[in-house]
RNA sequence: GGACCUGUAGCAUAAUGGAUAGUGCAUCUGGCUACGGACCAGAAGGUUGGGGGUUCGAGUCCCUCCAGGUUCACCA
């Protein structure tokens, strides 16, 4: 059936052509839901079309609304307030509506279009010096949802996880490993790898500011004290090896990542998150001096005295950046030209989407810049979607100081809280155990990524460990228990009914519920178009509440018809479908019960 | 200092340039022998950081000032 805002524009620019012989363009017509307190179900805001009427806007309203009512069944009546004409949508045009709903097991999906590009989505990105911690917990969630929904937007997409396993980072956790160590393995301590990696890490932290202290204390300033401190020359010697290729420095390397690796794997199982591809810096940080030797012979960028290779963006406003080295080597920005031409030769992408924090907008600008610079027209697919900072009530996270919030240390921690408030609810005593833990495990870890994906991803946001686990209000539980709860009555109810009763009459709550359906599909295509999870977070928790209040207000097993009952239960069911679909894309599961 | 981002009740958040700025937490009042109370109904709480401007209309766009954050490495 064709969406009720397609009908609607073009008969609303039929209708200017009519009555004042003019032709507007669809985006000046204007509709919006009409909000709860007047009365209507679609407005056209008529400012915009006044122009063309040569009449005030009410008037025009007025004539539109009557050319409207009278060649449309869609639209049985209407009011002007102002400029903004209300307009009443048929009961027939919902009913037929809800029918289509029904025959349709992913509404609001839109389905991949074979001949699309995909779009690359990179995201997590973790060192594996350390394991994840809060922050990379947005960063996995806010990926794993916008690859969802991009999907669920008719895109094909890739995931991809760029590893950074290589550097002086990994380095450190090498070398106080073998210093500071006895052989420990995962298995000996029966810590997870990238937890026992990430104390290494610590520890080789702890000896170099003694180191560094020592010195300062001899009377060096801080910048001698550093370069002076024999265990990070031992750091940078062991890098050294690392790209010289040295067999036991590569082997403990190997060796120290896998476990690493395991432990990451176990994280993001936990998460609920995956990758269809994982790139390894390791293997790709020497992408991207080609290119930039090729720019270079073109003109393209500049050369010092000294040898480094630079681009020139003072056009752009902005400085001069380092791409090669004076002795050669790659930086950074570097590999990440690299690695983009890599992929868009690779695949034919429709857009890179780049899930990296906010510290890195300077870099992901200059990234494009750079890449348009050098020639390649795909430099504008390239998106950083960009995050905000997690903070903890008591202020900014710092590693080094310890105060990091541990992704896993997280994740038990809401899984527990979630099944001390179920049990002491005491609503799961008929339910095995086993089914029991499967359901405080999707209630914690709901309430956690509804938390994290309900807020703008551009702002930075306090995460309160406390308060996070309030499960009243606008939070993921409440969500699930609404799905639950939907799901209870239809069971009670035994078969839904296939087809909306032609009789029933719908009341005004009624109408308002299927309007929130409605707007499904166009909120999913919002959130894909905006990269923004947040917007279906939204919708489903007022969607919730509204289907709450429903409840509250009307029996539904105790309807006082036969017809209202069919209605109400198939309102309940397409409400349930929502919600769970909704989740999904959110990357939340929803209990059957709980 | 330059660039970018953010600023909405005590706290946390929402609002394609549209109508009286929604919502939750906390606070106060009322409602459970229940289609599931992890709920519902109601009250109180706002000069949307300040000031200009554009517009029929500005939390939203422009200018300016203030506050906070990030960044401006031959680190990644």
């Amino acid at each position: 059936m064709r969406s009720l805002d397609i009908i609607l524009t073009t008969a609303v620019r039929e209708a200017v052509v009519k009555l004042y012989g003019k032709d507007v363009p669809a985006s000046k017509v204007q509709l919006q839901k009409t909000r709860r307190e007047f009365s209507g179900d679609v407005t056209l805001v008529v400012f915009s079309l006044s122009p063309f009427s040569a009449k005030g806007p009410a008037e025009t309203a007025q004539e539109i609304g009557n050319y409207l009512t009278g060649h449309l069944n869609e639209v049985e009546g209407f009011n002007v307030i102002k400029g903004f004409l209300n307009l009443n949508i048929s009961a027939s045009y919902w009913a037929d509506f809800l029918n289509a709903v029904l025959s349709d097991a992913h509404f609001g999906r839109t389905t991949a279009d074979a001949a699309l590009s995909p779009v690359m989505v990179e995201y997590s990105s973790p060192n594996t010096n350390k394991p994840l911690h809060l922050g990379h917990i947005r960063n996995n969630l806010l990926g794993f949802s916008i690859s969802r929904i991009l999907e669920a937007s008719g895109r094909k997409v890739i995931k991809v996880n760029l590893v950074n396993d290589r550097g002086i980072h990994i380095c450190k956790s090498m070398l106080a490993w073998q210093k500071f160590g006895n052989g420990e393995t995962p298995e000996s301590t029966g810590k997870k790898g990238d937890h026992l990696v990430g104390d290494y890490y610590v520890r080789f932290d702890q000896a170099y500011k003694k180191e560094v202290e020592e010195f300062i204390a001899k009377g060096y300033n801080r910048e001698e004290a550093e370069n002076a401190s024999p265990i990070m020359a031992e750091a940078r010697e062991m890098l050294r090896k690392w790209e010289a290729g040295d067999k036991e420095v590569r082997a403990l390397w190997h060796t120290m990542n896998s476990w690493v690796y395991e432990g990451f794997d176990e994280t993001y199982h936990q998460l609920g998150v995956n990758f269809d591809k994982i790139y390894y810096e390791s293997e790709t940080y020497k992408l991207g001096r080609k290119l930039v030797l090729e720019g270079l012979e073109k003109g393209l960028l500049f050369r010092k005295d000294d040898g480094s290779v630079w681009a020139d963006l003072s056009d752009e406003g902005l400085d001069q950046k380092l791409l090669l080295r004076s002795d050669g080597t790659s930086v950074y920005m570097t590999q990440d030209l690299g690695t983009a031409h890599q992929r868009f030769t690779d695949f034919d992408l429709d857009r890179h989407i780049y899930v990296v924090g906010n510290e890195q907008n300077y870099h992901f600008q200059v990234l494009s810049i750079i890449l348009a610079k050098l020639g390649f027209e795909w430099a504008g697919k390239l998106y950083h979607l960009s995050y905000g900072m997690v903070e903890l009530p008591e202020g900014k996270m710092k590693s080094r100081e310890g105060k990091v919030v541990d992704a896993d240390d997280l994740v038990d921690e809401m899984v527990r809280t979630a099944k001390e408030m179920s049990d002491e609810l005491g609503k799961l005593g008929a339910i095995p155990d086993e089914d029991k833990e499967k359901i405080y495990y999707q209630i914690g870890l709901g309430a956690l990524k509804y938390f994290i994906l309900k807020v703008d991803p551009k702002k930075n946001m306090t995460f309160n460990p406390k308060e996070s686990i309030d499960f009243n209000g606008n939070t993921g539980p409440f969500i699930q228990y609404s799905y639950a709860r939907i799901q209870s009555v239809l069971r009670k109810a035994g078969e839904t009914p296939a087809q909306v009763p032609a009789t029933y009459d719908m009341n005004e709550k009624e109408i308002s519920l299927i309007k929130t359906i409605y707007d499904f599909p166009s909120v999913i295509q919002a959130a894909a178009n905006e990269f923004n999870p947040a917007l279906i977070a939204n919708y489903l928790y007022d969607s919730a509440k509204e289907f709450n209040q429903f409840y509250h207000d009307y029996s539904i097993l105790k309807a006082e018809s036969e017809v209202a009952m069919s209605f109400r239960l198939i309102l309940s069911a397409i409400m349930g479908d929502i919600i769970r679909e909704g989740m999904y894309l959110l990357g939340i599961d929803v209990p059957e019960r709980m």
